[in-house]
RNA sequence: GCGCCAGUAGCUCAGUUGGAUAGAGCAACGGCCUUCUAAGCCGUGUGCCAGGGGUUCGAAUCCCUUCUGGCGCGCCA
């Protein structure tokens, strides 16, 4: 049940029905009907909706726009009784007014629904899997990972109420050379711990958190691994520290409200034969080919591995990349291409990655693989996110893995709080790069745009517990007659809270879940103005009655949106 | 060199997938609580939408181009 978009609907009919008129009289001239737009205007003097249609035509009708919108405006059936007026203005918009009388079904509507008020049904169950945070595990989750996990989970939800069979994945790169890497560097720390003289690998990881893990090891296992070979040793260690890194980061993720359907490890695609399986296919399918030894993945474009003269490579259609290296070891390239595969195999009508920035060279490359197994390369959606930028005391923090100094998804829950960090990162497009203020972001005052639209959510469930000491007994709110809210406030609120299911669809569709974050400020601003301006627990019982149902209806609308975005909706602040 | 992303008010950013007079928050100033939460409301002003071309009834939005910044272009992941 979509109030605005039946009202859209209808308009359009009946002015394909004008225009359909208009043709068989004579009146307009034109091959096929535009596809014009029934739309809400920005400046509320246009109407309630404005349609384009006019200006659309007035090449092929060879008249003017304003018109061809005169024509329109008498052949438009105006019975049914919703439509107030209609005017011709501007270039030639036909801005239809509406009488108000629907508006007064939204606040029923929003209690009916409840918690699902705002859901559509454009998904149609089709399956989507979403896949973020996918956080390397030899280190700790970081502001980038932070705003991926934000962006993913909220947009999961958002896709969920949108009517999409929802899995949310991540994925587990536990396998290949960081893991040696990150191996290798336990076991110096391992040795470090017993008084060997151990040689640091000259890459390894230098975060504290590495040396915590080796001494975790040494409390709990003992020291017998020391006479171990060095593969056993590293082995045993970096098996020790995924473990312990995967249940850190379950452990944050879970604070930061982030929980997945699936994590699904990189390593189980070679352990089970998946990776050398789609390679042999693209070998068989001719898209591969064997060249010393190793096996290579043939370009788009011929494939001379043509480079320019500073030896870079000209650009990704030219270059075959290598798949298998001539030891026999796949690369990440190949490991990633399996996973996809894997990805659609299992099913999904779509497949959306939320990726770093840094990655996005690796996008096409990506796109094409999967095309090579016959599948839809537009099912393969990446979101890409600009990178993070920390600022604290004015200047730029560096964060990197290898000097180990960097604010790690733990650290920002501790000092901004979980809701002012979900909230913050989702409410940037992600094509954005972000600079992040640490100092803003911990002085917990009311800059943080969070904090207004919780306000507005606390502010309603105070009214109605003022309303029941006051001793009023609240009436079912989904049988309540708001037929007098005539106040333009109310009608504003009650507009906005008729938005919601279309915002949630057009946020789903563009999948830019930010989108929920303008609603809900937008719904609270309306809120808070209509508060100013309209007492809610006044005398008049019935008034009284309509306005409890629209504030109620208010929170419900907002705690249905903070909750897609995994942000709380407080009773009382 | 090639590719992706960005450039909008003093700052941080939106901009409903081409609509009418470009918006919000922060910052500044002035009003509003002896009745529902002042973390709020109301009012005051600010823009060569980076520059230049083009497409059309109409462009911040689409195309071309220049400039600036970020990120990539590996038998790393």
């Amino acid at each position: 049940m979509r109030p605005i978009t039946d009202l859209k609907n209808d308009i359009r009919e009946r002015v394909i029905t004008a225009l359909t008129l208009a043709k068989s009289e004579g009146e307009l001239s034109f091959e096929e009907i535009p596809a014009f737009a029934v739309e809400i205007p920005r400046d509320p003097a246009h109407g309630d909706f404005a349609v384009n249609a006019a200006m659309l035509l007035a090449k092929q009708a060879r008249m003017a726009p304003r018109a061809i919108a005169a024509v329109l405006l008498e052949k438009i059936d105006t019975a049914g009784g919703y439509i107030e007026k209609i005017d011709v203005a501007g270039a030639g918009f036909l801005n239809f007014y509406l009488k108000q009388d629907w508006l007064f079904d939204v606040p029923r509507l929003v209690h009916r629904m409840g918690g699902r008020y705002g859901s559509v049904d454009t998904g149609a169950g089709k399956r989507v899997q979403v896949e973020f945070v996918s956080a390397n595990p030899t280190g700790l989750l970081h502001m980038g990972n932070a705003r991926g996990g934000a962006i993913g989970d909220s947009l999961g939800n958002l896709l969920a109420f949108a009517g999409y069979d929802v899995e949310k994945e991540y994925y587990i790169n536990d396998a290949g050379n960081q893991i040696r890497l990150l191996g290798l560097s336990l076991d110096a720390r391992f040795r470090e711990l017993l008084g060997e003289d151990a040689v640091f690998p000259e890459d390894g990881y230098h975060g504290g958190d590495v040396k915590e893990t080796a001494r975790h090891y040494l409390e709990e296992h003992g020291a017998s691994l020391r006479e171990k070979d060095e593969e056993e040793r590293i082995r045993v260690l970096s098996d020790y520290a995924l473990e312990e890194k995967l249940g850190d980061m379950k452990r944050v993720l879970s604070l930061y409200g982030v929980e997945f359907d699936v994590w699904f490890s990189e390593r189980s695609l070679h352990e089970s034969g998946k990776v050398m399986a789609a390679m042999a296919e693209l070998k068989e399918r001719g898209y591969a080919y064997e060249d010393g030894g190793s096996l290579l993945l043939k370009a788009e474009n011929g494939g001379d591995g043509k480079r320019s003269k500073d030896g870079q490579r000209v650009n990704l259609e030219d270059k075959d990349d290598v798949l298998i290296r001539a030891n026999g070891v796949p690369t990440y390239f190949a490991a990633d291409i399996a996973y996809h595969k894997d990805k659609f195999d299992r099913g999904f009508d779509k497949v959306i990655n939320v990726w770093g920035a840094d990655h996005h060279g690796h996008v096409a490359r990506m796109k094409r693989a999967v095309s090579l197994f016959g599948y839809d390369p537009d099912q393969l959606v990446v979101i890409l996110m600009q990178l993070v930028k920390l600022y604290q005391n004015g200047e730029l923090v560096t964060m990197s893995k290898r000097s180990g100094q960097y604010v790690t998804l733990e650290d920002l829950i501790d000092e901004v709080g979980y809701d002012a960090a979900r909230y913050f990162f989702v409410m940037r497009n992600p094509d954005s790069p972000m600079d992040f203020d640490l100092d803003l972001a911990k002085s917990k005052n009311a800059d943080n745009p969070v904090f207004y639209v919780q306000y507005a959510h606390a502010r309603i469930c105070s009214i109605l517990r003022q309303a029941v000491s006051l001793g009023y007994v609240l009436p079912d709110f989904a049988a309540v007659d708001y037929t007098c809210l005539t106040d333009p406030h109310e009608a504003d609120l009650m507009k906005k809270l008729a938005d919601l299911p279309e915002e949630i669809d057009a946020a789903a569709e563009l999948l830019e879940p930010h989108r929920l974050c303008a609603y809900l400020h937008d719904l609270a601003s309306t809120f808070h103005s209509f508060y100013n301006h309209c007492r809610v627990n006044c005398d008049d019982e019935a008034l009284r009655a309509a306005r409890l149902g629209l504030s109620r209806a208010a929170a419900i609308a907002i705690e249905n949106v903070l909750t897609l975005l995994g942000v709380h909706a407080p009773t009382e602040m």
